[in-house]
DNA sequence: GTGAAAGCGCTAACAA
DNA sequence: TTGTTAGCGCTTTCAC
């Protein structure tokens, strides 16, 4: 069932049927209706590869997210989406699972769709699989990259509002020694979530000491198991920040399984603030990335960049915050 | 960039560059690798569009999921995503946020698309949307809908299994009153559950006091207020159990908030079984729903469709078992 | 206000 | 082994 079909059924050429289908002024408001009636009657839905072969744009982005059980990418997704709905766009997705590998074929499978934008939200970033994207002028937006380019823009996270908040609430609690559970290591973002870490607790005349300093994997294994490690040693600190809310909750839940709880025996703060915080026990304390702006801007960056291929990207930013719940309290005293 | 132009600088016609990019084996090996060689030079991608367009087969199928919020999806979808990209297929995604109105717009869209399939986890399912899919010949799979019909598959939940061990893990626990927290009403889907609930529990020769059983909407505030519903009577269930994991965290947080606890107060079982369930404090126990045994059979059923459209679907099982952890003991003593 | 026809990029049948 | 060509369904200019 193609248009010429239609248009035979309904006594016109399909010239007029595409018209209709694309609500041209130009027909008559009768042959119109005619049109969309033997539409309607046959179910008739126009073949879009066509379009998108005509255009060379399919009205599609693609997603490439790391880990889909981690509930910040989940909530940024739903945000995502509702946005690209709104702009009638369809969204292609697909996962890395942390792998860089997967990367490249992940964008050549993009670019044989046709897709008008791609949207990078994994940090295990090869320069290959960009420079594909650059090269066939399919604009590309990333998340704190810092990078920008021809049709290259970046969504950068001002680490900075939040972290020091996060220390000067932990320093009012008359906390000295802050521990941080890093991201996997390797990854850009978890350099400058480590960096703005460092420059934050510095900032407030406090000493950064580095056997306070382990690496998680983003996720609760991680945060688990950098905790017991932490916890393993005789001087340890007494507030912790993670580098987003899953390492807390393996924090926090390392610290169960020793017998000791948040905030009393132990201070910690987490990162995103994903909408499981606020049921935890005790609720977590974290520091918020402002998921729905973030989509947001992804969106506006895509759309910027799609409709001149040609322009330099922007770099568009996003501010934190710190939201206290349970798991912050007084340092302990002495022992 | 087309193939003409792989083609006139690899000085072979478009039809050798088509047949080298899909290794077609007779084409002479020199030549096929001049031809890779200005591919991988000029960093050629075929318009995948034109391939559709031929072919009348996209290469991709819909997903379509009510909530990415909810972990069960988000664990489906990284199961599903992984089987898709190994069978080379690519995924549409769309969320239709619980609205049954989002539904016809988002099956029109991947129609348009050409999509292969469709598997549709949303349960706010209209007759309409689906008769267009079968209409346009385009396979799809339901969750737990139970019929089937040319190209229409079901993957049906035995909710049987899971449902009869956690009874009677429950009465063993000497619990004579178990309640019932169920999804949102209106949705086939509920209704599966909570009939399967109540023969359960008459299985093993207790009572379904109605007023026990008191409704959700797979969220964790439908499971909080749920609970806080059940928590103001003075007659209350002593072990509950809920029609998702978001539920039951829910209820165990309302329950936290009044001061009691679980299971010392009140034993809970959730269902699904999502990664969040282990690290929860106490743990919960739950019933699982084999979420990757479940995108095997989705892909599978999509699969076998594609290849027949005209042929009738099948109805495809997963079984469901108990998880004992935490949040079940002993039924309290009376007061 | 409507129709005829070219062409988007690819593939496959057929020709050489 | 390689090339020529028609045609997939849609849009749009140009003609009427």
């Amino acid at each position: 069932m193609d248009m010429r079909e239609i248009a035979k059924i309904a006594g016109v050429s399909s010239a007029t049927v595409s018209r209709v289908i694309n609500g041209s002024s130009l027909v008559r408001p009768e042959t119109a209706e005619r049109v969309r009636q033997v539409i309607s009657e046959t179910k008739f839905v126009p073949n879009g590869s066509a379009t998108t072969l005509k255009y060379g744009r399919s009205g599609s982005y693609g997603l490439i997210i790391p880990d889909m059980t981690n509930p910040f990418f989940s909530e940024f997704l739903r945000s995502f989406e509702g946005i690209l709905v709104a702009k009638r766009q369809d969204m292609l997705m697909a996962l890395t699972d942390h792998r860089a590998s997967r990367m490249q074929d992940t964008i050549h499978r993009m670019l044989v769709r046709q897709v008008d934008g791609v949207a990078l939200l994994a940090s295990e970033i090869e320069t290959e699989p960009i420079e594909t994207l650059i090269h066939n002028r399919v604009p590309l937006v990333t998340m704190d990259r810092r990078l920008v380019g021809q049709g290259l823009s970046d969504v950068t996270v001002n680490y900075a509002t939040g972290l020091n908040q996060a220390v000067e609430h932990l320093k009012h609690l008359r906390h000295q020694k802050i521990g941080y559970i890093g991201g996997s290591s390797g990854l850009s973002i978890s350099d400058h979530r480590l960096q703005a870490f460092v420059k934050a607790v510095e900032r407030v005349g406090l000493k950064v000491d580095p056997k306070f300093l382990v690496t998680g994997n983003y996720r609760i294994s991680g945060g688990e198991a950098a905790m017991a490690e932490l916890l393993a040693r005789k001087d340890r600190p007494t507030a912790i920040i993670t580098a987003n809310d899953l390492t807390a909750m393996g924090a926090l839940h390392a610290l169960h399984k020793q017998g000791l709880s948040a905030p009393k025996d132990l201070s910690i703060i987490g990162f995103d603030d994903i909408e499981l915080c606020d049921i935890f026990d005790p609720p977590l304390t974290t520091i918020r990335l402002p998921r729905h702006e973030m989509a947001e801007k992804f969106a506006a960056a895509l759309e910027s960049s799609a409709k001149d291929p040609h322009a330099d990207g922007k770099i568009y930013t996003v501010k934190t915050s710190l939201v206290v719940r349970g798991t912050t309290g007084p340092a302990p005293k002495r022992r």
